[in-house]
DNA sequence: TCTAATTTTCTAGATATATAAATATATTGT
DNA sequence: ACAATATATTTATATATCTAGAAAATTAGA
């Protein structure tokens, strides 16, 4: 959360259709997007996204889901929101 | 905003009275704390905590003001508010 | 003006973070 | 089993941030 890049994905995250191209195999969102439409929408390494996601994988902050090669990334919509509702608590 | 250090400051800030001893010729905190409480609290060398402050300051979230050879700070409800909606609205 | 108290600025080393290259792993299709 | 593709992990290095110490600046009072 204290990375410009990490909180723009998450951005991106919270509107797929709007952000991101269509997946191949499937015709929707629900599980996110893959890792590498987000690689090439950020320029960065492939290496570097994929520490980044698991970085917030580990915060909860986003879900995993495999369908055969690729994994998909969405929000944790939940925890996201927890997260805003303490700062503004406590800030 | 990135150093939570500072975060603590600015929570502590928001409640002076509970957070800090009472100022030698002041008996209020209108304008807020002096650096040297401020220092004592978080234990880090008082350098470190100037810097600290005048960072947050430069982001505008605190105001400092000058007493006879105290600079006493408080937060800038205002803009921590904005930012808080900010990122609500955003993320 | 001299001194003491408070805060700021400058400098630099230690630590943490960002990022990429290379390598490894998993999955699918042939 | 093999090759191709997507993702993950490891390793290395550059960059940024943290933090303290010394020196400088500011202010009040003698």
């Amino acid at each position: 959360m204290s990375n410009k890049t990490r909180v723009q994905i998450l951005k991106w995250l919270k509107d797929p259709e709007r952000n991101f191209p269509p997946h191949q195999d499937i015709d929707h969102f629900d599980d996110g997007v893959c890792v590498g439409f987000i690689q090439d929408k950020t320029g960065l390494s492939q290496s570097t996204i994929s520490t980044y996601l698991n970085a917030m994988q580990n915060a909860n902050l986003v879900i995993p889901t495999r369908h055969g090669k690729w994994t998909y990334y969405r929000r944790n919509e939940e925890v996201i929101r927890d997260y805003l509702e303490t700062l503004k608590q406590e800030l």
